[in-house]
DNA sequence: CTGAAAGCGCTAACAA
DNA sequence: TTGTTAGCGCTTTCAG
């Protein structure tokens, strides 16, 4: 038979109690801090293993008034990006004693300040969470937290202490210098209306802005609400050429919906890249066994997780501007023309 | 200006001093406990906003041994299928006082032993995590820990306290039953080679079994090593049916390498389902948009989420016997000959 | 309805 | 190298 489960969890006491020595070294072995003989130290361990001792990080927390956490905040985990800036994260983080904590925000601005609040509850050393837009009440609680915070993701804007990231709006003007080179001139755009979606609002911009002053306009656009997939790139694709079947080129806010419209037109036989280029947004690598590799720009989610977590983590100062400031890669992938 | 970023973190102390009132009082109003005047209440409410005072969870986890943090533990987030667990869990813990705190384990028993370690340490009310096999060590901790433990996904086995999910041994026999019936033989088999996806060979041994009671053994089977994609996909499908020209059906152990496959299949001409039938597992919504859909088995993930999130908080009561059985939903889509 | 005292389990700081 | 003492910031408990 198993031994039956624990009534009252184990404390450091009953360690020093069954290895025959103080808290305090027991507390010392635990946390590698300090000189302890091999001898007790051996005879603390074993003590601890056999009876199963987890060390209760809320007691040590508060006497030492340092807490291991690390708060990530993110919009969202359905999106595959946020998913692998998290495994940047962990993965820099997995050699130090940091641990991250997540939070989701689902884009909401009073679910950030919510999951904030949350999260600095917890008195963690450092919080990475993504973008530079934040409430007033957010930034107070930042503010008042007193630790380092990074902002990931985006670099247009004023970061508290560091932000991480790429600038959209540069993104978004690279994008229709490589549309515009490509000899492309009928510009549709495919994207979310998020209006808290902060990053795609300025790639747009930077895309417009960029078009301008090659005096191009977009010539549509069209906007869809809720999470991305094949089937709504599909479908907004076949309503926006329905609408002006002469565009030339198509410019989606992300990859997922780029993919289904890229599928769709490949079924209505269209001559990709010749008659219309399609270019989506983020290198999701998922997609790669597709019949044709959509153009795509790499955002460096993985560094910029990376960088940030190398900074709160202290291996890595913080630029005197506050800005680490990453470069998008475009890949030009199948579905626009070669120069 | 805006205002400084502060250099001591708030107490309860500051507040009470500066709504004068004792920290008792200030405490019962931040909690919503015991009996307070309106006048006070407002009073309190108002200079905790105004100085942006966060609660100490540390300090009150330690003073009321009671902490409001569910340790979830899953393999991998870079599946799609437990970031929906994770959806299902955080949707119904919203409305409690709890809070889901992540562990990724990347199908490492050690791994998961060390999360285990980690999250323990915080002393959370509550832990859900993915499967039912663990190590000694872990069983161990679990028991030590003397919290709810709810093992989800798989009910194939002996559960600690409760186990949600779905029987994949009985799943994979329900496959097996679905492409004897639609009439394929000569069935192929592709998914990793992974000896810690419990649940992956669990489907396939059903599989199998039933096929073998029906005296019809799988034709070939393919393994693979890392992460799923379609490029994978695709590359074992090819490689599957070089081996064995004469295979009429493909099992693949998700769907997306199934997508992959299908492409691959597709453009090769392939009379799908005739000359051959094509399925996989999980149902990822994500493939909708594809030019076909897969057949697939929907694991009931998020419901899975769900239940056992309900049964943590309390809003549930864990059955007798500690199993709480979800069924399956076969869902044929296009790739499988319609009986 | 409000306050005072004690202590949660651990670690910083100091003493031996 | 080991032990002792005094809190960390809050909540429990009890008194008013």
């Amino acid at each position: 038979m198993s031994p039956k489960r624990a009534h009252r969890p184990l404390t450091l006491r009953d360690v020093s109690e069954a290895a025959g020595v103080s808290e305090m070294t027991v507390s010392r072995v635990l946390r590698n801090r300090g000189d302890v003989s091999a001898a007790t130290r051996e005879k603390v361990l074993t003590a601890a293993r056999t009876l199963g001792y987890v060390p209760n990080q809320i007691a040590g927390g508060l006497a030492s008034q340092r807490v291991n956490l690390v708060a990530v905040i993110i919009p969202s985990l359905s999106n595959m990006v946020f998913p692998e800036v998290l495994g940047g994260i962990s993965a820099e983080l997995d050699d130090t004693s940091l641990q991250p904590v997540v939070g989701v925000t689902n884009y909401s601005p009073s679910r950030e300040d919510q999951v904030l609040y949350d999260m600095l509850s917890w008195r963690p050393s450092g919080v990475i969470l993504a973008g530079l837009e934040h409430s007033k009440a957010g930034r107070a609680m930042l503010d008042a937290a007193a630790i380092p915070v990074i902002e990931i993701m985006d670099i247009d804007g004023e970061p508290i202490d560091t932000a991480v990231g790429i600038s959209h709006r540069r993104a978004g003007a690279d994008i229709a210098d490589e549309i515009l080179a490509a000899g492309y001139r009928r510009i549709g755009f495919i994207g979310t209306h998020m209006p808290e979606d902060h990053r795609a609002r300025k790639r747009l911009a930077g895309l417009e802005e960029r078009l301008a002053e090659q005096g191009v306009q977009l010539a549509a656009r069209e906007y869809y609400q809720g999470g991305s997939s094949l089937a709504k790139g599909r479908e907004l694709t076949q309503r926006i050429l329905a609408r002006q079947p002469d565009l030339d080129f198509l410019y989606y806010s992300n990859d997922m919906i780029g993919a289904g419209g890229l599928l769709w037109c490949m079924e209505q036989g269209m001559d990709i890249p010749n008659q219309i280029g399609l270019a989506g947004f983020n290198a999701v690598e998922l997609l790669d066994g597709l019949p044709m590799r959509l153009a795509t720009t790499d955002a460096r989610r993985i560094d910029i997780g990376r960088r940030a977590a190398r900074i709160v983590a202290g291996k890595e100062e913080a630029p005197e501007d506050g800005i680490v400031a990453l470069t998008p890669t475009f890949i030009p992938g199948d579905t626009i023309r070669r120069r």
